[in-house]
DNA sequence: GTCCATCGCCGGCGCATTGCGGGAATCCGC
DNA sequence: GCGGATTCCCGCAATGCGCCGGCGATGGAC
């Protein structure tokens, strides 16, 4: 019910069962953010909040807690799980939704327009600019998108379909050899400042970003 | 009671039941200032003004805060929450209307109304004046607004949407292209003077005020 | 009322960007 | 080294996007 409300609003909602099959498929693709009920079969919320908060990849992702009235509310916040925000049910969508733009909103502020350096290729989604050694580049949007998303991603090889999920969108329909097309268009941009050596290609998986230039 | 007063003395006035209302809102649209209760419902008003000031985003909205008498008055300075002025409860409309206006005029002094300067490229709000290298250009108000708006926020990429908020205001039903238009006649006045090449496009974003010319 | 400045919008034009197919080059397993 | 798969390069066509000139409406000054 919740989820069929969050899509009306136009989100995009991956529900699972358990803590074991969200992990799975937080793996596979790191969400936006997570809406956590705090009862759980197996292990509690809190407990799962903890641990998503104590891993790298996921501790910057915002988490909703989910709680009954009365239910411990004030323990919650005592316990310090690090989860970003509370909603006792019962609540409307509207209040949901509300809560959930707010915690998006923020997380926005703070991550999504950090800019990014790596040995002195400099993106800055805020001004939209990227520079090599001081030297301002030249690139068309998605180019400029897919170099975002290998510089705050690196170290790690994406595949065609991922990468067209990821950079282009969910709902897009494209063949997957366009990407090659504009891996290439990005490696002649970077290639006078030598930095196209960083965008790798990994033969029968797709492409890495990396600073560790393979020879 | 208190926002129907701040009405009537031509306020324009938006409430919230909640912290988390008011982030929403807030993020929606900066308000110029904060009026604040010491107590809300589940976070207190301390800790929300605390949040504020720690943001950068809305680090330099001034905040009121509402405090019932002897209620900790002093401890609430003490605190150092950032908070610009205090009014006890019960207070006057005409006592919060003065403290309200002492507020905005201390903050307008050191803010709103201060004069930009980039490059020889000078902009007076006070006496709404622009000069380039000492020659006086003439504009129409919106392209002022405009030009103010960008330089005040440098180096930022906005689209024509948050254009229209910021620039025009928030509640207007105005088409996205008439922002190119208004791109277009600023820059033809800045042509003269070669600062038009200070507002940039950002092809499928938008546009951005930057002194570094892109080449 | 008249004039004038400003504003928002429309239609059209031209360029930047994009996605794709064909063919060359490269890589990998054998 | 060979063959098949995979990736890279080139150019093209279509689309999207931004820019321009102009027009009618509005509202204020006189």
């Amino acid at each position: 019910m919740v989820a069929s409300s969050l899509r009306s609003a136009d989100y995009d909602v991956e529900e699972c069962a358990d803590s074991e099959s969200a992990l799975t498929k937080i793996g596979d693709r790191l969400p936006d953010m997570i809406l956590l009920d705090w009862m759980l079969p197996g292990q509690s919320g809190i407990e799962f909040a903890r641990r998503l908060k104590r891993e790298d990849a996921t501790s910057e992702v915002p988490i909703i807690m989910l709680t009954a009235r009365g239910e411990e509310h004030d323990k919650v916040r005592g316990f310090d799980s690090g989860v970003d925000d509370y909603v006792s049910k019962p609540f409307s969508p509207r209040e949901l939704v509300a809560r959930i733009r707010a915690v998006l909103r923020r997380v926005n502020v703070h991550g999504g327009q950090q800019p990014v350096d790596v040995d002195g290729l400099h993106l800055d989604p805020a001004s939209h600019r990227v520079t090599a050694d001081g030297r301002q580049l030249k690139l068309g949007p998605t180019e400029f998108r897919l170099l975002h998303f290998f510089m705050s991603h690196p170290e790690r090889v994406f595949d065609r379909s991922q990468l067209l999920d990821r950079v282009w969108g969910r709902n897009v329909y494209i063949e997957e050899r366009t990407v090659d097309v504009h891996i290439r268009r990005l490696r002649k941009v970077l290639s006078d400042s030598g930095f196209d050596r960083y965008i790798q290609t990994v033969h029968g998986s797709g492409y890495r970003f990396s600073q560790q230039l393979d020879p």
